[in-house]
DNA sequence: CATGAATGAGTCTTCATTCAT
DNA sequence: TATGAATGAAGACTCATTCAT
């Protein structure tokens, strides 16, 4: 299991070597679950090296996620074809995003679960990353509404919204795809698409969903 | 701090009290950071107190989801309007959904982030309450797919995608709600209603999305 | 070798074993040299219990500067008998002084050689007893010299230095009667009072040794 | 930061940028908290270097003690002018030991403090040079007793005994000068000579203080 | 002569868990 | 019923020390 053990590394090879195990380790067993011992062991090195290099556990994971954020977007960025309409703009980045996510499962588990869970300095860093995304998203779904009107029924409010939601729908189904045998990126990307795009076009043509009226609308507080 | 020290409580009582902590501290801090000193502490208990009637950490914690996946399947089951059309009891579940999540933000950081995060064991548990919920919804949709033709053009498969999507997007929304100031439940609600239902209605009326024409498809892998 | 073992003590008892147990330690090993496992061994309890009740290395420390220093502090005041003349009391001080040091041989390896060692926050500890001592010696020399004159040949700041440099010699002294077999507290008190008394009554008396003159003096200053 | 990087220098240059900077850190961070690392960076060498020259750490320390001892003395025996009288051999001693020692605090600290902390290995090496000290100082005060007295009261004893003080004050007074702003190595002697040699002075002249009587002298013996 | 790469061993510290009362 | 006293096991981190080049 793991690389052959090869001595004598310069250091940047090295380096990602142990990123390489701590996002599998991170991944699979969460941060606190992970060990910095086992995480060496995968490595292939001593767990001093490890320290040497990458400092401590939290900057180790920061680097995991630093380096797995820009992995991400990149992959997305790559895979969505400025020529297209709104529409095959996004659906070129889903399936980019949805391909990337499957596979690089414990990548994605680290953004996803593992970096939210465990203190503001980590879920700082992959919120960045997220905004970026929601704030391109956001631009695609603006883009498209303009092409259909001149005069658009979207405020912004509602374009951010929208986007969160598809945002959060993908995010979602990358973990549903990397679970459920035999879904592949395409199909998720496709069934998102199905789910989302046409509405929004129905949205955009001016035939909102609405609410039936209702007397009272009770204000939302924790409990605890 | 914590409840006022009250001593020689029925046992039912002083359980419910340790699991009103646990939640609360495993939804603050994670299943591996929070302490069952704290915990105990935060019940107004002695530590043994807690082992003697939950037994271990790992047994609290399933306690915990238990409890927490039963109340908000019942708040959502009590939201439903099983009188209304297919769109009203989304939307009726949605808004107790939303209710529910934003009022008891540990609890569903408990079952959404914690439960995922920290072994199968845990992960099965919400796994059952998610899948009671997606056949829920895959009803839904199926229903409304007859309300508006006898020949539906969903596949079941499709339906279950789709339902999928829907809870994915609903999920992420409750955290956006959860975290975002000034976004109530009915407006969380309302945008996924938006975003989603007009978009399955065209789908149900035949003109679903259809993605351009390509070539190849890559089978997905995970590489590590 | 140690305590019998005896499980289940009071708090307040095991606290002071494990105290008893740090000095031991810190005074043959040194601080940093000294480990929690020897400690907790020699106090016979396991680690956890002295991190319970004491909480960490450095505080361990600090509670043993504080209980010597306090011991030392009390001793050194026990001894001095206020109804004497200024030199009688100088003398009893200087017996209770020696008495305990050696006694306590440890103890004062930790507040002599340790607690100045290892960092200004342990560093402060011990000068505020010592400048407690000081102060009162400074007093002692003080009223001596009134005691001779109305008119005091003294400044404030000779005095000082006075006692400065008799504390010093009481602390060297103090190693070596700790150090040179067959040599007792009353010796040590006696060879300092010797050597210094009949000194200080002469410089009282108005005749001190003086410097023979010289043309330069060069200014004292670290090379590094 | 450190010593200009200047590679390929002669061993015996190298070996004393390497003790100049060991003396620096033991100093300051003393033995234990000392690093290698820290040690070889501040001397311009990788560490591998160090061991070459210095071996290990112990060695390292030692050879730091040896040179600093021996610098010492030498400094202190250059200082005595051996033309003078006993109090102005003395008078001159410690004018070049109190000005020594200031200028190399970082010096007086391995040898003062460091070395008699860490190990009777390194305690032996300072020993040595205190001895020749004491030793000395014996000879000047028993000296200084015959120039009054053909038969002295001096018996080698008591002399001794005094020395050991006189050293004792001495060390004392210098940790005084090195931290006391404001505070010349002049000073400093000279207050030690009027606090000592007048008091010495009249000890030869056979006026000794003397303890009042009392019945009982408990034996010392340390407790723990 | 000189060093970047690498590690075995050990330290402080924490936590889930259990007795004895 | 309830708890103060106590611990085995494990994890993060550091350091003196050595190869291989």
């Amino acid at each position: 299991m793991g690389a052959v053990k090869a001595r004598r590394m310069p250091r940047a090879v090295r380096e990602q070597q142990m990123l390489d195990a701590a996002v599998r380790i991170f991944g699979q067993r969460g941060y606190t679950a992970a060990s910095m011992d086992e995480i060496a062991e995968l490595a292939g090195v001593s767990k001093p090296l490890v320290y040497l290099y990458l400092n401590s556990k939290e900057d180790l994971f920061t680097a995991c996620i630093r380096r797995e954020a820009r992995a991400l977007t990149e992959a997305v960025r790559a895979g969505v074809r400025p020529d297209l309409s709104a529409d095959g703009q996004l659906w070129t980045g889903l399936r980019a995003f949805f391909t990337h996510t499957a596979r690089n499962a414990d990548a994605w588990a680290v953004l996803h679960l593992q970096a939210r869970t465990h203190g503001e300095r980590f879920a700082a860093e992959v919120t960045a990353m997220r905004e970026e995304i929601v704030a391109f998203v956001t631009q695609l779904i603006t883009a498209a509404a303009r092409d259909v009107h001149r005069d658009p029924h979207l405020s912004e409010g509602e374009a951010a919204g929208l986007a969160e939601a598809l945002v959060g729908a993908a995010e979602s189904l990358a973990d549903w795809a990397g679970t459920t045998e035999g879904v592949t990126a395409k199909q998720a990307a496709a069934t998102l698409m199905n789910f989302a795009w046409a509405g929004l076009g129905d949205l955009m043509t001016g035939r909102p969903w609405s609410p039936p009226r209702e007397p009272e609308t009770e204000p939302v507080a924790q409990a605890g």
